[in-house]
DNA sequence: TAAAAATACTCCATAGGTATTTTAT
DNA sequence: ATAAAATACCTATGGAGTATTTTTA
């Protein structure tokens, strides 16, 4: 049993005549015979009685409408679903995010919203902090992954990405659970350059430490190799870690140091569903440390 | 869209896995498969995340199902009404009828019935007023038309059939609008034997008149044929003229005489559905006079 | 690696068209 | 005689099977 053949039954009912239900509803009247014989010998009932001039309903006919009619009801209100569903979740989001949420966050993020809706196509901008506060003022991203505090955009918290000491393996305190930061204070240190500078930067000043700064690093990979030669220590963020680690250890900075990323849109609230949906969604995501 | 398609959908999504609802629907992995997917890609929406144990529903689906629910509750009910109406209207009726009825009544109150109830069979026996009264009794006609009253059965009241006084269109007599029997004391009179014979002689009885009978005939067409010829004139009941009456008028007698047609029943009360919709159509069957 | 779904290929049933016949007024 | 539905006949699409490949935990 189609819906469609319930739709040109009820049609012909209206109408009153095969004819020019076909015509509403795109058939001949051959079809529109054929559908509702089919219709007939399925449920082996006579709903109509057919007269020269149109159609009648049966007894039958009028008990089975009843129910056919509110089948189409609820058809009815599962199209404007359909329609809501289909203006929220067709376009594309384009998407601004730094290396190490694209490489650490962002394959769960998608694999999750693809599951959620799957009519949304994901477009990923890969580039450095500023340089997405940029996409985003222009356009070119619809949203953008940032460090909170981000005042220049409506912002939405996502995770917070803490900051490990790393030190090699050999290194004197890789024993240590945490480290307060004077520990550390005479150690040289290879400052990271890809964004948390700031950040590290403030904690030592907050401390009243005077990092003994050897170089400034930006790539990260660099960074971890330096250490694991036994050439400095660092600070960096764990999202920016590969999961398995060779020779260096991580400790717990005391006090903590951590970042929050957010997501950074123009305007939260004349965003378009599907970024929207895409907000609420990797507000969800749970990233295993 | 199917409604056997979301009855597959909603077995999926209720067993968690296509070959489960598979197997609860008879059909294979592949089946399922191709139902869903064609359901989907007719929405165009993806319903189904599908995972390596199962599926989940995704957001859209979600919403769409609620929507389907709905339509397949109203499909049941569909189908338990289908049921009910099959019950009723399977079946046989077994009607006696006399020559009267069956020839001038029946094809109409057969049309109506088979338009109202196309399932229900009618088959027509034809006798005289006893032998319909024996076949009721019996069992071998499950309803009869009777003249009423008719105190051996359950009778239900279908129509009243007035009498007529036939006069040759030569005779004297037949320019009246109404005729007083004690106007027709002396008239050569043809008593019908078909069934009426009581009715009229009681007429006579009631007015005191003696009347001048001079054949008894039976068969209608020969009362019909000697009035005709000017050999007398008879009293009949109007459902045993044919619609074209050639050399005979018709006269209303003062007052008037009448027979009432009913159906009997053993017991209406537990007549089979079928029985019971046979007289409620009937009772509503208009005679053209 | 294994369990589940998707896919390639196939066959057959059904939907629905045109042209014609049947039916009922 | 006519307007409408049924029917005969035909084609193309779609449903669903088997066997196989792809996917993902």
């Amino acid at each position: 049993m189609t819906i469609f053949q319930l739709q040109v039954l009820v049609e012909v009912v209206n109408s009153g005549s095969f004819t020019k239900a076909g015509e509403k509803m795109g058939l001949s009247q051959s079809g529109v015979s054929h559908t509702i014989s089919s219709l007939e010998s399925e449920l082996d009932i006579t709903l109509l009685s057919r007269n020269r001039n149109g159609i009648t309903v049966t007894d039958s006919g009028e008990r089975i409408l009843k129910h056919v009619r509110n089948i189409l009801e609820h058809n009815e209100k599962l199209n404007q679903e359909r329609g809501l569903i289909k203006g929220i979740e067709v376009g594309k989001v384009k998407v601004g995010a730094f290396s190490s949420v694209s490489s650490q966050l962002f394959p769960k993020i998608l694999k999750d919203f693809k599951k959620k809706h799957p009519g949304i196509e994901i477009e990923l901008y890969e580039g450095g902090y500023d340089e997405i506060k940029n996409w985003i003022t222009s356009g070119i991203v619809d949203i953008g992954f940032v460090t909170l505090p981000c005042p220049d955009f409506d912002t939405e918290f996502i995770l917070k990405d803490d900051l490990y000491i790393v030190l090699s393996k050999e290194h004197p305190l890789s024993n240590h659970q945490t480290l307060i930061l004077n520990q550390i204070e005479q150690e040289p240190f290879i400052m990271p350059k890809a964004g948390c500078e700031i950040l590290v930067k403030k904690s030592f000043k907050r401390e009243n430490i005077k990092s003994n700064t050897a170089f400034e690093i930006s790539n990260n990979n660099t960074i971890l190799a330096m250490v694991e030669q036994g050439i400095g220590i660092s600070i960096v963020p764990q999202l920016t870690l590969p999961k398995m680690l060779n020779n260096v250890v991580l400790v717990k900075p005391e006090p903590p140091i951590f970042r929050e990323i957010g997501l950074a849109v123009n305007s939260l609230k004349s965003a378009p569903p599907a970024v929207k949906r895409f907000i609420e969604s990797t507000k969800k995501i749970k990233v295993i440390p």
